[in-house]
DNA sequence: CGGCGTCGTCAAGACGGCGTCAAAATCCCA
DNA sequence: TGGGATTTTGACGCCGTCTTGACGACGCCG
C-alpha cells in the first residue's frame, strides 16, 4: 500500500484530495503546515508528499529542503503561483514535479502514478518477456534460458523477434515483417519468414514443430501468444 | 554526460532547444518524427526523451508505448493540447512528465534536471570492477592484476573500457562505442574497434581468444559480463 | 477426389564480419 | 631533434550468418 503526505494550509482541498486518494486506495496521511509535514514524514515514513506551497508558517521551497536533507521521498508540488522562476526555485530545490492551480484531479493522480510507477520499479531490471521457459530481455539483446544453456540470437532473428514481441497477442502481417527486417523491396520474399520463424522456434519454443507462442495464421502472418 | 533526444517536427523548437541543451553541455540527439526517434534510441542509448506529442507520422502516445515496450529511459512530454485527458493518457502510457506549450525554456530545464538528479542517484555503483583476475579502477584509472604485474591501458583503451563497464551485462551497440571515443563521423571504422578491443583483451582476459568478459555479439555491438 | 497454394524443413553456396598480424603515421616528452 | 609509445591504416583467412533453391506435407477449394 502506497502511503501519501498532503500538506496544505486550505481544509477544503485536504479533504478533498484525502476522498480522492482514499478512493484510490491509497494511505493518505495529512498536515495543514510546513512544520507539521516536517514532523509526519519524520516518525511516519511515507512513499510520497503532495505538498501546497502557500503555507502559513514557513516557504514551501524550505519544506522541500527540510525533507531533502535526509530523505528522497518524492515531492509534487501544488502551486497557486505559475511564474516559471518559482517552478524552477522548487524543482530545483528537490521537488518531482509541479502542478499549477488551478488542477485537474485527473491530472494530479496521473502524476501521482507516474512518480511512483518510477519508485517501485527503480530497483528491478529491465522489461522483460517470457516465452515459454526462456526469459527474452529486450534491451540488453539476451535470453535467459532455465538450464542455463546459453540462447544466442543472430541481428536478423532479434529485429524479427522484437517486432513480435512488443505486439502481444497482435497477428502482425508477413508484409510489414518483410519490410520492417529486409526493407521494402522484399514484401513478397515470404522465405526469408519461413526460414526465420523456424530457427526462432527451435532457440525457444519446446516443441518446435509444435509452436505454443510464435503461432501461424496461414494467409496472413504470425502471432506472439504470450 | 546525459545523453538527450528531442523529438519535434518543428525546426525552430528544435534548434532552440538543441542550443539551449548544448549550453547546458548536455549531449542531443534530435529526430523529426516518431519512426526516426525509436530508431534513435534502439541504436544510439540516451538517458531521456523530450518528446513533442503533435508528431506527423504517429501518435505522441504510441510512440510512449513504443519506447516502454523495452526501455525505461525517462520521458517529458510537451503538448499545446492542455486538456486533462491528454495528460492522464501521456502519463499513464508511461511519460515522466508533461509540458505544456508554450513553457519557459528555465521550467524545461528544471524539469530535466528533476528528472535526471533522480536518474542518476540511484545508478552509482562503486567505481572498482572486477574482470576475471584483474580489479580495475576506473576512478584512479589503474589496473590492479593478483600477481602485481603492471598492467597499463592508453587513453583510448581506458575510453572504451569505461564505457563497457559502466554497462555491465547491457549490449553496447558498434555505433555508440565507436561515436563516443573516436567522434561521430567514425560511426563506421569498425576495424578500430577491432583492434581495441584485441588489445583490451590481451591485457585483461586470461585467454584472449576466448573471451569471458568482453564479449562479442556479431554484428551488434560488444558486452561486458561481470 | 485431385489440383493448387502455403508452410515447414533441409542443404549448400555466397557473403560479410571478426580476429589477427604487420607496418606506416602521429604524438609526446625528454 | 630523437626515440618510444600510441594511434591509424591496410590486408588476409576463418567462421558464422545470410541468401537461395528445392522438396514434401498439409489444408483449402473446386
Amino acid at each position: 500500500m502506497t502511503r501519501i503526505l498532503v500538506v496544505d494550509d486550505d481544509p477544503q482541498i485536504l479533504r478533498a484530495l484525502r476522498i480522492n486518494l482514499r478512493a484510490r486506495s491509497y494511505d493518505v496521511d495529512v498536515a495543514p503546515d510546513g512544520a507539521a509535514a516536517l514532523r509526519s514524514v519524520v516518525d511516519h515514513p511515507c512513499d510520497l508528499v503532495v505538498l501546497d506551497l502557500g503555507l502559513p508558517d514557513m516557504d514551501g521551497v524550505e519544506v522541500i529542503h527540510g525533507l531533502r536533507g535526509w530523505t528522497d521521498v518524492p515531492i509534487i508540488v501544488l502551486s497557486g503561483r505559475a511564474s516559471g522562476e518559482d517552478k524552477v526555485a522548487a524543482l530545483d530545490a528537490g521537488a518531482d514535479d509541479y502542478v499549477t492551480k488551478p488542477f485537474g484531479v485527473d491530472e494530479l493522480l496521473a502524476r501521482i502514478r507516474a512518480v511512483t510507477r518510477r519508485l517501485s520499479s527503480g530497483a528491478e531490471g529491465s522489461p522483460v518477456v517470457t516465452i515459454g521457459e526462456h526469459v527474452v530481455d529486450l534491451a540488453n539483446r539476451e535470453v535467459r534460458s532455465p538450464d542455463s544453456t546459453e540462447v544466442r540470437l543472430t541481428p536478423t532473428e532479434w529485429q524479427l523477434l522484437e517486432i513480435l514481441l512488443r505486439n502481444p497477442g497482435k497477428l502482425i502481417s508477413q508484409r510489414y515483417l518483410l519490410q520492417q527486417v529486409w526493407g521494402p523491396s522484399y514484401w513478397s520474399e515470404t522465405n526469408y519468414l519461413r526460414q526465420y520463424m523456424a530457427q526462432l522456434r527451435h532457440k525457444l519454443e519446446a516443441e518446435p514443430s509444435r509452436p505454443r507462442h510464435l503461432v501461424t495464421e496461414p494467409g496472413m502472418g504470425y502471432r506472439f501468444r504470450p
